[in-house]
DNA sequence: GATGAACCTTCCAGCAACGGGAAGGTCAAG
DNA sequence: CTTGACCTTCCCGTTGCTGGAAGGTTCATC
């Protein structure tokens, strides 16, 4: 099939399958005479994986890592824990930090009347020289 | 005072003063006969200001527009309300979006033995045709 | 067989928001 | 006078794509 008809069935888009041929993510694809890429399905699945790591927020690198282990016959479940486990952490982590930013944020907004004057604490909390 | 000293005082690398000042979300700085950018009390009044806007995680874009309404007398509260409120309607769509991928990942993990053997609930769950 | 649309190819450029580092100028201390 | 810590501009690299230009292919239709 086409890189269209890839892309259809990977969820990726197809500029986005080029690219990961690009940096050597997913290995290149086979080519008609014409120079056109086809894939088969079990290309279509190595897509549909990353495609699902990167939904869940495993960056590139991770997702290298990732399919080396799906292919490699003798992994590790740890690894691959392990792995997760990282970016579960890192998640917690990015949430802890949105979570303050959002307390920060809706105290600012609460303490402001938002209406047509202009004296704004919002604008005075962010100006002022210690942060809170 | 140098552009050191004003990166020390603001909170913000001297990289990163440069960089405000030449995408115009600062005025560009006073220059002494040497050519060195040359700061005032007011001058690191506003790169605070900017530092704590985009700590907050306000986007340069924002930022612009909130150091306008800071420096515009006239400005009325309800449009930085407004602002804050996008900014936290968005972090509460991302923290919803990470708790979503952290359960699934915890998800995953936990059914994860994560021993030397090769079998992986992780990689079975992301080669699965169909999501979850 | 010609035409047109819908594909496909490569390459080049750019987004956010900086950071690293080169090549060179300046300043204050010893 | 020299050393070392600053400063200047400039350009490239990052992450993960996305858009567009210029051109080739395929397939249906006239």
């Amino acid at each position: 099939m086409n890189i269209g008809q890839a892309a259809e069935a990977s969820g990726l888009p197809a500029k986005t399958i080029r690219y990961y041929e690009d940096i050597g993510l997913v290995p290149p694809a086979a080519r008609r005479d014409s120079g056109f890429r086809d894939y088969g399905t079990r290309d279509v699945h190595v897509l549909r994986f990353v495609a699902r790591a990167r939904g869940l927020g495993f960056t590139v690198e991770e997702c290298r890592q990732l399919l080396a282990l799906w292919q490699d016959q003798d992994r590790a479940a740890g690894d691959v824990k392990r792995l997760t486990q990282e970016r579960i952490a890192l998640i917690d982590d990015k949430i802890a930090q949105l979570q303050a930013l959002r307390a920060t944020l809706d105290h600012l907004a609460r303490s402001c009347h938002g209406g047509d004057r202009p004296d704004c604490p919002i604008l005075d909390g962010l100006a002022q020289d210690e942060t809170p």
